[in-house]
DNA sequence: TGCACTATTAACCATTTGGTTAAACAATGC
DNA sequence: GCATTGTTTAACCAAATGGTTAATAGTGCA
């Protein structure tokens, strides 16, 4: 018989913060997040923060960097994939509209954050993790338009369509609900279309 | 003879202080700014802030609403104008990047702070000012596919993609940047070109 | 059982920070 | 000139906040 009062659920402490200061850096920012209040959300004592992590800003960097993993990991997998370019741009957008609906917070975290440190750039990307490689993804898009499949598309350009497409709602959600004037279920119901929309949005603009 | 020291380019204290509060607030937001650099910034005593707004959250409600009506006081005039649909999307897209370029860290700012805050909506937009109304554009949207000119797209998501477009790549212009990996100044050729991109590339997207 | 080691906490500390105050300073009217 | 009113500042204050410490509780193991 095991004693151990923390079984099942119960993670242990260091987890129980990681996740709690994720809910909180990520809604309020680093500036905005209160130490104590991350203690809260994760059930323990403020100290015990301090003895898992050593500093406020040692705990942002852990969070921060989880963050730009998740957020640049799947662009290489899906964009440096072998599948034909269409293909790959449905999938794209599926996947990421996926992830961002799982993690609406995520990207303004992100960005804002940057932005208030705009010195050090986004380097050194979830600590050396790969770089995203986009050469496939252009080679593929040049490709098209040699063979006439599509039209001229500064392959950068169709880039920046396609992500400000997917995470751009999200982001500016709360602005964009309040301008359209409609509903949370409308509006996550317009959101959930955008998986099939986007795709064809794009496909038909690029397409001959 | 004027014996005022304050001529030309000196304005008033009022003046410098709110220049100076847009350029911290937009930067670091309202938990990242601090009242002593808002001074500094404007060359003034710290005191002198609290003299002519009463606390950081006037001054700060200042700049919102200053930021609000900029962001979304140029929706109406255009998109509640008689230019027909295609002419619209140009002037619109043209107006936006133009006004975003002038002022880059306007939306990240207004959509950090809103995350921020998820109780009190993006009401009272601007102080009452007139909420934008895009039902002139949702209806010339809906005659251009009933007379078959454009083909079938909720005018909501037409919206969503070109509001995205256009304000993204600037909101996540680090992150963007790096993964494109390119220079400032390559970059900035890329959102130049998006004022007459964008277009082209939604209208190819919707025409029959 | 007792010892070493980890986990956890309450109380505390130093610094930062928004905000205040009283006094100096300048402009303006009489 | 001098009183009055508006502007600006240095010095100060109290609350908030990140971080520390010393003591306590729990756990494995010899």
């Amino acid at each position: 018989m095991q004693l151990n009062k923390k079984v099942k659920v119960e993670q242990g402490a260091e987890q129980k913060i990681i996740a709690a200061a994720r809910r909180i850096f990520q809604r309020k920012g680093m500036a905005g997040a209160r130490m104590e209040e991350i203690a809260a959300e994760a059930g323990i004592n403020k100290a015990l923060l301090h003895y898992y992590f050593r500093s406020k800003e040692k705990l942002f960097q852990v969070i921060m960097m989880e963050a730009k993993g998740q957020m640049l990991g799947r662009l290489h997998p899906i964009l440096g994939s072998d599948a034909p370019l269409f293909e790959k741009i449905e999938l794209f957008v599926e996947s990421y509209i996926s992830f961002v609906t799982e993690n609406p917070f995520l990207p303004g975290f992100i960005l804002h954050e940057i932005n208030r440190h705009p010195e050090k750039l986004v380097n050194e990307i979830s600590s050396g993790a790969k770089r995203p490689n986009l050469s496939k993804f252009f080679q593929q898009v040049e490709t098209e338009i040699k063979k006439k499949n599509i039209i001229a598309i500064q392959p950068e350009q169709l880039f920046m369509n396609m992500l400000s497409m997917c995470v751009f709602p999200f982001v500016g959600r709360p602005m964009l609900q309040t301008v359209l004037n409609v509903t949370d279920k409308k509006f996550n119901q317009l959101l959930a279309d955008r998986k099939k929309e986007i795709p064809v949005f794009i496909i038909n603009s690029i397409k001959r």
